[in-house]
DNA sequence: CAGCTAATTGACAATGATTGTGAACTAGCA
DNA sequence: TGCTAGTTCACAATCATTGTCAATTAGCTG
């Protein structure tokens, strides 16, 4: 545990709104200008293999750190690529027998995607012309 | 409709396994062998556009696209990234109410992670050393 | 304390997936 | 025939992430 990766560490926990790499590099760059953004992928990683935290791929471009380590969901904005946890249990949820094509499932992931609180609002006002080009580029047609 | 973008529609409609951008390219390569990977990528984007296709992000390193249009979700393998829907139906899979963080939700998708027939077979011939070493460079710790 | 070893750091370049750019081509139409 | 708009594609650029490897550091041994 070095200094880097306690920092690194503490400003995952500090954050609720899983960060990306990017946005962890610059909150540990504020304490510690010296640090390298490999450095931080590389702690990030590290953590993740020790089961600490959580890495996400929603979709979003860019990877994001959950600390959270209990069993839960994601709210995922399509809009700003912001991910609120979801800490709800949906028991029925699970591959039905006889479909499963061989499959050895260990994990479930549940992903709601839309548009969340912020960026709902955004969208109330210019709801004609502009409404693909919003604040992110991630406007993926379809996901099932 | 040029005689570039049937052929990427119908090398995805010809295929049950979800293909990367990179495999549609290989697949069309074969008819047509001077269409560039750009057009193939600018025809997946306007197909997913025009919500003919879905392009999925099921973090395996590459986007993949799914002619399949109804509902439906999917079993991913962690090991080799091979995708396969499943045509289920969860309809308990909601929001609780109150729970939602002001997001406006549009889109639910379920995401069984695994391993495949083949890479279970495959796994259970070297299950002590080389575990997490297998085809697939994303061993992403954990996924909830 | 000196010296050794192993782990960690960080500068730099490389990779892989995807997109921007802009010139060449083509179809349809006036 | 000449114009225009949409497509294609070669090339370079971008973005997230990882490889490499020398320099630094911590911790241990004697």
């Amino acid at each position: 545990m070095t200094p880097q990766r306690q920092s690194v560490f503490r400003a995952l926990h500090a954050s609720t709104v899983h960060p990306t790499a990017e946005a962890v590099y610059d909150t540990v760059r504020a304490e510690m200008p010296t640090i390298s953004l490999r450095t931080v992928y590389q702690t990030l990683n590290d953590l993740a293999a020790m089961g600490e935290i959580n890495a996400l791929d929603l979709g979003t471009g860019s990877a994001r750190f959950d600390p959270n380590n209990g069993p839960h969901h994601h709210l995922v904005c399509v809009s700003c690529g912001r991910v609120q946890d979801l800490a709800a249990d949906f028991p029925g949820v699970t591959v039905p027998v006889g479909n499963d094509f061989g499959f050895e499932v260990t994990d479930t992931e549940i992903v709601f995607r839309g548009r969340c609180r912020d960026c709902a609002a955004v969208n109330d006002d210019d709801r004609d012309a502009s409404a693909s080009r919003t604040t992110n580029p991630h406007e993926e047609a379809g996901r099932a």
